[in-house]
DNA sequence: CACAATAAAATTGCACACAATTAAATAACG
DNA sequence: CGTTATTTAATTGTGTGCAATTTTATTGTG
């Protein structure tokens, strides 16, 4: 005899949006996205484009598929993204001699000067985060622990 | 007089892609995506439709601002996934007739009826999570926390 | 009531993500 | 040595995200 319809349930709590990691991992990290997004069209990136540019800077000369582990991201994302990159002339994509199947992508000068830029970007995303570093420092473990349990080895 | 290129230095460690928190964020919420995606193809739902799908589950009859309040997400994206759940006869788009720029969404009997295989979803995603349960409600409000701080009031 | 300001969706254009397939090169093996 | 298997990128097609603009409807103001 309640006033709700006969045929409707409420959602039971885990399915409940707020009550789920996925989503809470979610938006947050579209959150983060835009809180970059102002600072990297400074520098003329994406987003994605930037994380490809972190990796080219510590490691130069890379594989395409080196480059997709360190990411975990396939060539079907990464293909068209260094293609942007190369047209930008940050850096150049070119098969490897010994093994014709790889192709390295070497940072240009272009690419390699962004980086001086690129390094005011860190701390400002800290300030706008009104976050202290520890508690940054331990939520990112936290998440490089659950990533790995999420990811198939 | 070192051994390395005299043009380069080595990029500073808080430009490392494992020192931040961004990648870990990004990764982690690719990963869990990937973790729902066989989950969802068996009820027909992508990763994000499932989100719109459990606010309405929750909230039926919502219009498509109200919704990508919940969700963090504009008519720009909301707009083309509506009409994919509407033409996989999981809901209507019906112009409110009190207030015509609003779009109300609602269920339909399959869109309603669909909830009952989604309840399994939460319970085998944190089975393959491998972590405890306590320990993802700390990250989620952690996380919710982060997000709150990211988004512009 | 006229008319400017505001609000809600939709549209357009660009850049991801990713599954699935294809193409080319190398490795493995009988 | 030739054929099969594997590896590496690229390609194709679908579905987001989001900025910017447009369209239509409502609200606010004189």
């Amino acid at each position: 005899m309640s006033s709700q319809s006969p045929k409707t349930t409420p959602s039971p709590p885990q399915l409940h949006l707020d009550n789920q990691v996925c989503f809470a991992l979610y938006s947050a990290s579209l959150a983060m996205t835009k809180l970059y997004k102002p600072l990297l069209d400074a520098i003329g990136l994406t987003y994605p484009q930037y994380l490809a540019m972190l990796v080219l800077w510590e490691q130069d000369g890379i594989t395409v598929s080196a480059l997709g582990e360190r990411l975990f991201l396939d060539s079907g994302t990464l293909t068209p993204l260094l293609k942007r990159l190369e047209t930008a002339e940050l850096i150049t994509r070119l098969r490897d001699a010994e093994d014709e199947r790889r192709v390295r992508i070497t940072l240009t000068a272009n690419g390699r000067a962004l980086r001086t830029p690129a390094e005011a970007i860190p701390q400002c995303v800290l300030q706008s985060s009104q976050c202290a570093l520890p508690e940054l420092a331990a939520l990112t473990s936290q998440l490089k622990h659950l990533r790995s349990n999420l990811t198939p080895r």
